[in-house]
DNA sequence: ACCTGAACACCGTTCAAGT
DNA sequence: ACCTGAACACCGTTCAAGT
């Protein structure tokens, strides 16, 4: 690889690590440079600007959803289970990483072309297990991609509000965002 | 009132405004005092700092919330119609003010509680409701406070989707956030 | 009690210049 | 093609001073 292209990826990382330690007003271009071992204005010659570079840290961590889904669908012993994995771990990365989730799921000005595509990726994975569920007769029949669109708000939605202290931490909601996911489930499948 | 209160409250909604017009980035001390006629540093006199100020506009949307659930839910014919009025009420209000959204469901730092305390009284609202249903034989049975959790999950994380461009603005889902909560409804009243 | 004006440290971005 | 150093406009925050 080109170290014009390591660089890149270096600039990337570090974004990501400073976004996790402190926050979207940790990353600052002079502290990113800074880690690099480059100026704090070297990051123009590889992003057009900030929002860019968190573009692309924001691609990253879609990435890191898709394969977490891959591999935890693997171990499923039927297709319900598998829409089951795939939840869970869609939920997971939305509640754990949290800085990192303000910034997947926060408004996007302007065309984000590689997140669109990236987040069309992940959805596609989605829709085809819940597909599956429902030819097993597992799910409820109807069309995969609002059932789909179903569960993901469930996931994102319980995720969401665990995250900003409005469910399970105070002692609101009574149940964990992962057991709403499997609330959810049992309602359908029942 | 008195012209210190007056010129606090001019502060909030200058703020909300500026949120509203041009996003988080646009809500600058120094406008927001130069369209109240004060200086860039006025705001001080009235807030801890920058965030103690955005917490303030938070609380009145919060307050809208709780006003607007009311009000639809004062037209419902029955208990699971107030139910779906106040989830359809709390979804648009987390949809429409795009700006104030990411202001409310994001993440908050420190302790924040008269956003706490107002946030709990929206929720209160909505339990109570959901349990009428469940007293109605409208709603499975079960602790309201989980099947609560689970309905408003699907409302906020639809509303959040939505908000993003991952559900029905380009395709994806099939379904706008609205039709999610009546399916959810349908599938735990039948 | 409320407000001002100047000042400080910091940030994103630009640009001319270097290799 | 990639990087640097200086510079610009802007921001949150502080502080001494005014009424």
């Amino acid at each position: 690889m080109s170290k014009g292209a390591s660089t890149r990826d270096a600039l990337v990382a570090a974004a990501a690590v400073l976004l996790e330690e402190g926050g979207p007003a940790a990353v600052t271009l002079r502290e990113v440079g800074s880690r690099c071992g480059v100026s704090h204005n070297a990051p123009y010659k590889h992003f057009a600007d900030k929002d860019a570079l968190l573009e692309a840290v924001a691609v990253r961590a879609l990435d890191a959803l898709t394969c977490a889904m891959r591999a935890r669908v693997a171990a499923a012993p039927d297709d319900l289970s598998a829409v089951s994995a795939a939840l869970h771990a869609y939920q997971d990365t939305a509640v754990t990483p949290s800085r990192t989730r303000a910034l997947l799921y926060g408004e996007w000005r302007g065309d984000h072309a590689d997140l669109r595509r990236q987040a069309g990726a992940a959805w596609a994975y989605l829709v085809a297990l819940v597909a599956a569920a429902q030819a097993a007769g597992q799910l409820p029949e109807g069309d995969p991609e609002r059932l789909t669109a179903l569960l993901r708000s469930v996931a994102h939605g319980a995720a969401g509000l665990a995250a900003i202290g409005h469910l399970a931490a105070d002692g609101k909601g009574h149940a964990k965002p992962a057991e709403l996911i499997d609330d959810l489930l049992r309602f359908l499948s029942s």
